[in-house]
DNA sequence: GTCTATAGGCAGATAGAC
DNA sequence: GTCTATCTGCCTATAGAC
């Protein structure tokens, strides 16, 4: 049970990864248990399914991980703005080193499958509003606005996102640094 | 050579069509020339460098193509904020129905290349510079300063960028419209 | 230049030995 | 439950007839 579970955790932490840094369409069976050192046999065990359950998985465990970071960056910082500045600044250090860079944690992979896979789109929406969400309740707590809080979430998302795919693209931190100078501005700060 | 015209610039269509809404991985050769009706000889005969020449001249089209929006919303409008306001509203209006959608111009594509193929990977690049730096011109000529006017063209991206990945996921026009009423905040208008 | 048939490789998935 | 060998089908690309 022990090797179970070990050997599904280690499935789920390399296609995570790899589901990332090269989205759903790239990202093969066979590399995943190349990587793992695992028999093919083994993935098809753990997801009788195949591909596109082992990625709904994958989502559910790269939207975790995320969360935790947020969540972690909201309890290291004073308020839920500088916040959000902290870990769009976190994010863009990938971008220094090219061979350090992880992707993007669901936004390609939502595009890639928000048209031909049902289950991974609400997945991957389920994600994007459990981030917000995080956000959002952060707002109302520090006392803003209920509307300013519900927007607050959105922005954010759009922001780390679009600052990503310049990022990734020009593989320069630069964009999403100057996305993270932009945060004052877009949620002034109460008081 | 009015035919080989015709055909080449119906391949780009299609293909850049294509690109954008599925990506890279997931539009097939096959696919193309089954949307074009032309036989796949066409293709390897005006793309004689297959796929990632044909993707590489497509990338060209959707980026003038975008362009061309962007200019279009600029003249028409009193000034930039309004302008990039009234492109994300238009933009936002593909998600109100689902057969209306046209996918992300660049976003998908990108982000799928950027680690695997340098030559789209500038392309893309090149393509947001453009369309950044016609917002960059504009907030100059409308007499802002020149710091803000640079980042400007960054946050204009990384919002749109953004906007449209939640947008797409949700099948909603709702997050790019946010994000569109967002816009007059993130940037305050002149005087 | 236009079009067709096919090569060659790799993907996802499966059957079945152990 | 673990692992391997193999099937089927699709992909890009090419050769070559017309």
């Amino acid at each position: 049970m022990d090797k179970k579970l070990d050997s599904k955790e280690k499935i789920l932490q390399i296609a995570s990864g790899l589901f990332q840094l090269q989205g759903y369409h790239a990202t093969g069976i066979n590399q995943i248990i190349k990587e793992t050192g695992l028999p093919k046999g083994s993935i098809y065990h753990h997801f009788p399914n195949g591909k596109e359950e082992l990625a709904l998985a994958a989502v559910k465990f790269t939207s975790k991980y995320i969360e935790d970071r947020i969540i972690f960056f909201i309890n290291k910082e004073l308020d839920v703005v500088d916040a959000m500045q902290a870990f769009i600044i976190d994010s863009a250090n990938q971008f220094r080193n090219p061979e350090d860079i992880e992707g993007i944690p669901l936004g390609l992979l939502a595009c890639e499958t928000a048209l031909i896979s049902e289950p991974l789109r609400l997945a991957c929406m389920q994600a994007f509003q459990n981030w917000e969400q995080i956000i959002v309740n952060q707002f109302i707590k520090e006392g803003y606005e209920k509307d300013v809080a519900a927007k607050a979430g959105i922005l954010f998302n759009s922001l780390t996102g679009g600052g990503i795919i310049q990022s990734l693209t020009n593989k320069d931190p630069g964009p999403l640094l100057a996305v993270a100078e932009a945060i004052p501005l877009v949620f002034p700060k109460k008081g």
